[in-house]
DNA sequence: GCCGTTTTCGGCCCGACTGTTTTCAGTCG
């Protein structure tokens, strides 16, 4: 059998709501496939071992029915509801409803009255003229179809959020520089720092909304204007990614601010909470039973009237941030201001770019106590792992340099390779020689989850293993992770005192938030670490910091965010 | 289909736009 993972199930559990929704099925019983589908994707527990272990009426949103689905999925790849809807519907048609402009309603008529199954579907139909005198289909709806289409076709390669942000971030403040404009940010997954985004959301206050969506028309970094209405632009940037802007008033500001970062699960529960005490919360305001308005200019107001602090944007997705908020609980959130130095590193020795003094000296204009040179270990041949005769080179250069006083202290490292047994390149003997030891998956990527998961755990059972490098090994968009029981991953991390590492690299971000959460929970130390390959690389370290916020890591669960004596005596080698 | 600071039954988030609706359903964010 396979296995199913969380994200998997959520993803049938979404895809089966969509269906029932095509069905007619009550609104209301679609959207508890939807919530439960979310709850199990932020559930940081296997869901196969809390299926098994019967607690899945634990996970929020699963009552008894959703808890069979749950357990026949996994003994058998499919459930009974599903089979039965979808003898009269095919299940592709789903695929429909992501189109904008095509919900329920009309996929199921484009289906029973056209056959149309697919977007590919769907476009062939429109160009063969086949929806012309299909009820709901007037001219404009058919033109709006096209354009959903090609914006479908165009938001399902999603954009690393360091390619967004730096001009997204350019767009927010150009705008902030018109004399109209009274507040110019960035809104929706951006703003909450996914590690990936569709479009970029811009928000801005001013009195004068015309003059606002004039001079959007006009900026440079426009490529071309898609729409323009009133009060919302959304134009193609010079990186063909779509970007809205939207006016509100200065008075809405909060308001508009906090409904559009979101994410959507957040502010249905925020809207619940405002409900339960007889406010109603919009992005106009916040309003009382009387209608007047008790809050909206600030975020700040709109959580305070809530009976919550400000909620930092990037744990905005209603996985329990809101009830920490109530009970004055939020976590505290590590800051790049908190890290001290970068414990992974490379240099020409084996596949980075910059020399071990250029690292040294980029990580002394960051203000660091420390640096952690970490090439690759012998068995990395193809990028000239390192022999005992190199590394001795190394630590040369490495205490020469340290001699100089000035600077961040350099620290020998090195990044081992896991072999398939879980071994590593060196003997104890030199292992005992470094300060500390990344260890590091490089190949296997295809490998069942027990081997996979076997090879790290024994891993962490070598002493000198201080670090486990890039945990999951997934490169956004190009390759997925390896298949790991992550929850055993981090019970042994905790059980051995091995860090792991949250790697930087904005094509990585490994650990994910929903991982560090679970390695919060275990009380296991993370490491952000850029993996610079270039001296440039160090970074990439915001991109690490704003994921460790997602998943809720404070400064003291971060290892290089301690002084160097305590960072030392943290390390896994010193603690027994 | 879920769930309890009004509730174990009757609710379940809000506002706006769009088009083909002649008074509002469908869709979106």
């Amino acid at each position: 059998m396979p296995e199913y993972d969380n994200a998997t199930i959520g993803g049938m559990l979404d895809d089966f709501g969509d269906l029932l929704e095509i069905a007619g099925a009550d609104r209301y019983r679609t959207l508890s496939y939807h919530k439960a589908a979310h709850a199990i994707r932020a559930w940081d527990e296997d869901i196969t071992r809390t299926a098994a272990e019967g607690r899945l009426g634990e996970i929020p949103g699963v009552g008894a029915k959703l808890g069979a689905v749950i357990s026949s999925i996994i003994a058998r790849g499919s459930f009974p509801e599903f089979e039965e809807v979808a003898q009269s519907l095919p299940a592709s048609i789903t695929e429909l409803m992501r189109v904008s402009g095509v919900g329920p309603k009309k996929a199921k008529a484009l289906y029973e009255e056209r056959g149309v199954a697919s977007v590919n579907d769907l476009a062939e139909a429109l160009e063969e003229g086949r929806l012309e005198g299909l009820p709901g289909f007037g001219a404009k709806t058919i033109d709006n179809v096209r354009a959903g289409i090609e914006r479908y076709r165009a938001i399902s390669a999603r954009m690393l959020l360091a390619d967004a942000l730096p001009l997204a971030e350019r767009l927010a403040a150009s705008l902030d520089e018109l004399p109209v404009v009274e507040a110019a940010s960035l809104a929706g997954s951006i703003r909450r720092m996914k590690e990936t985004v569709g479009d970029v959301d811009v928000l801005v206050a001013s009195r004068d909304p015309a003059a606002v969506m004039e001079a959007v028309r006009l900026l440079p970094m426009v490529t071309s204007v898609v729409a323009s209405e009133e009060t919302k632009t959304s134009v193609l940037t010079a990186s063909g990614r779509q970007a809205d802007v939207r006016v509100v008033a200065p008075e809405s500001w909060g308001a508009a601010l906090q409904y559009f970062t979101g994410s959507a699960g957040h502010n249905v529960r925020l809207r619940e909470i405002a409900k339960a005490r007889s406010l109603k919360i919009s992005e106009y305001g916040v309003f009382d039973a009387t209608g007047s308005r008790v809050a909206g200019a600030t975020e700040e107001d709109v959580y305070a009237v809530l009976g919550m602090p400000l909620m930092p944007p990037e744990i905005r997705e209603n996985t329990g941030e809101i009830d920490l908020a109530l009970r004055g609980e939020l976590p505290e959130l590590v800051t790049a201001g908190d890290i001290r130095g970068d414990l992974h590193s490379h240099t020409p020795a084996t596949d980075g770019k910059s020399s071990l003094e250029k690292n040294r000296q980029r990580a002394a204009e960051l203000g660091y106590e420390y640096l952690g040179c970490s090439d690759h270990a012998y068995d990395l041949r193809m990028v000239g792992g390192l022999d005992l005769s190199q590394l001795e080179e190394q630590w040369d250069e490495i205490d020469t340099l340290n001699a100089l006083g000035d600077g961040p202290v350099l620290l020998k490292a090195i990044e081992l390779n896991i072999d398939d047994e879980g071994g590593v390149d060196y003997p104890h003997d030199v292992l005992a020689r470094f300060d500390y030891c990344i260890a590091s998956l490089h190949h296997g990527f295809g490998q069942p989850r027990e081997k996979a998961t076997q090879r790290l755990l024994r891993a962490m059972e070598n002493p000198y293993v201080d670090i486990i490098g890039h945990p999951t090994g997934r490169l956004l968009g190009r390759r997925e992770p390896f298949d790991l029981d992550m929850e055993a991953v981090v019970a042994k991390a905790a059980e051995t005192g091995t860090a792991l590492e949250l790697n930087a690299h904005p094509e990585r971000l490994d650990l994910n938030d929903v991982h560090l959460r679970l390695a919060r929970k275990a009380g296991v130390s993370i490491c952000i670490s850029t993996d610079a390959h270039d001296a440039t690389h160090f970074s990439f370290l915001k991109w690490g910091v704003a994921t460790a916020r997602r998943g809720w890591i404070g400064p003291a669960d971060v290892l290089n965010a301690q002084p160097l004596d305590v960072l030392v005596a943290r390390l896994k080698r010193n603690r027994r």
